[in-house]
DNA sequence: CGCCCGCGAAATGTCGACAATGTTGTTGAC
DNA sequence: GTCAACAACATTGTCGACATTTCGCGGGCG
């Protein structure tokens, strides 16, 4: 431990990997011995984090995990599903030939890796898979507003990973997107992409407040 | 003067007003003063105006407002035009018919504005338009963005405001949008608020790199 | 017995001073 | 005359102490 370089990094990848829960109470004493940094930069990683919409501050009372409900991760991931669209489009204008080889060779892999236990391996490259047609998207704008999207979702997006069947009805809307963007079709690059996130949305909202 | 209350929203206020134009130099003790509040409540404004875009900040070099490129102003604007055309699609789903009231009074006055020299008149019915429709989609985390993406092209959307002729353009283009809203046409009123930000998007790309 | 006031602990907000870092201008040798 | 090392300055980053606010707890009063 005991990087001072930059807490924001750290503090926002402990809230995402589950290290702080929902609703829990961000301290900044605590926080500061944690980390052995000094309470100014929790306080500057608390303010950077609550814009993100990861932390929630209210005057006077302190900072807690914010706690993101059934509803407003449909809303967060209807937002995605425009800006995905956006990016799928420019990302088949724009990808190269070596970029279709890439994104075929991850929707092989994805294919190999449907049927591992836990869906750790497909979870993984479905990130890869998104975060490289930001990357060939070209559209900077686009790409950092879905990064804090998905962000601010990842409580409940790890929970779907969970979901039993779900690699198996999701590897098809991928093979789609792919081959959408390698055809450099735009209009259906953007519809594939947004029949996929409106199947996570469907998924999510057969949910509606049911668990945790 | 001195508000110490939140010192954020006067300095973003005065970033979007052209009272600092982009690429002044905000420097912590000069703006401490001249707020009449402390040094670290600067800081803590400078850190939140750097996530929302507006202040760019390098490691023990200071900040700057930051400087949004025609290129940029254009991804920009592509991002609200997805978002806001999801915005229009739930306003369309989601208004009463006090909201159509309201929508239809706004597009009467813009018509009445067309003719005023400036344009501010015009300009202001424009934000408030855009405005209403945000609320009334109820959908909070795409109106959040959206607003964001605003602040951030402001400068540019401003000097578009200027050009002759431009309400003469739009107010078409407001039309249909408010017809579809009012219709409940939700497709509809996606494509005609696409429509309208796409030429806004047409205008900015005719600049190129022309002016300033 | 219940309500209200006030006290105190805990946490955030603020301020001032100092350390670290980057920048600029100056001096001196080649 | 030019370039490099150096010194003075300006600015941000960090730390510690103090002020302010909030909330819980308990005692006193009706």
């Amino acid at each position: 431990m005991s990087r001072a370089d930059n807490i924001t990094d750290v503090l926002r990848e402990d809230i995402l990997t589950g290290r702080f829960e929902p609703g829990d109470r961000l301290l900044e004493v605590a926080l500061s011995e944690q980390y052995s940094v000094g309470r100014a930069a929790i306080r500057s990683a608390l303010v950077e984090l609550t814009s993100e919409g990861l932390v929630e501050r209210e005057a006077n009372r302190g900072a807690t995990v914010r706690r993101i409900s059934v509803a407003e991760a449909i809303q967060i991931n209807e937002a995605r599903a425009v800006l995905e669209g956006l990016i799928a489009a420019r990302a088949a204008r724009n990808a190269s030939a070596d970029d279709h080889a890439e994104l075929r060779q991850i929707i092989a892999d994805m294919e190999a890796a449907v049927d591992d236990v836990g869906g750790q391996a497909y979870s993984e490259l479905n990130a890869i898979l998104h975060r490289r047609l930001r990357e060939m998207s070209g559209h900077n704008v686009a790409a950092q507003l879905v990064a804090n999207l998905r962000d601010r979702s990842a409580h409940h997006q790890y929970r779907l990973a969970l979901m039993p069947g779900r690699p198996d009805e999701s590897i098809g809307q991928h093979r789609a997107i792919v081959e959408a963007v390698v055809a450099g079709d735009e209009p259906g690059a953007t519809e594939a992409m947004h029949d996929h996130l409106m199947s996570v949305i469907d998924v999510l909202s057969r949910w509606g407040d049911a668990p945790r």
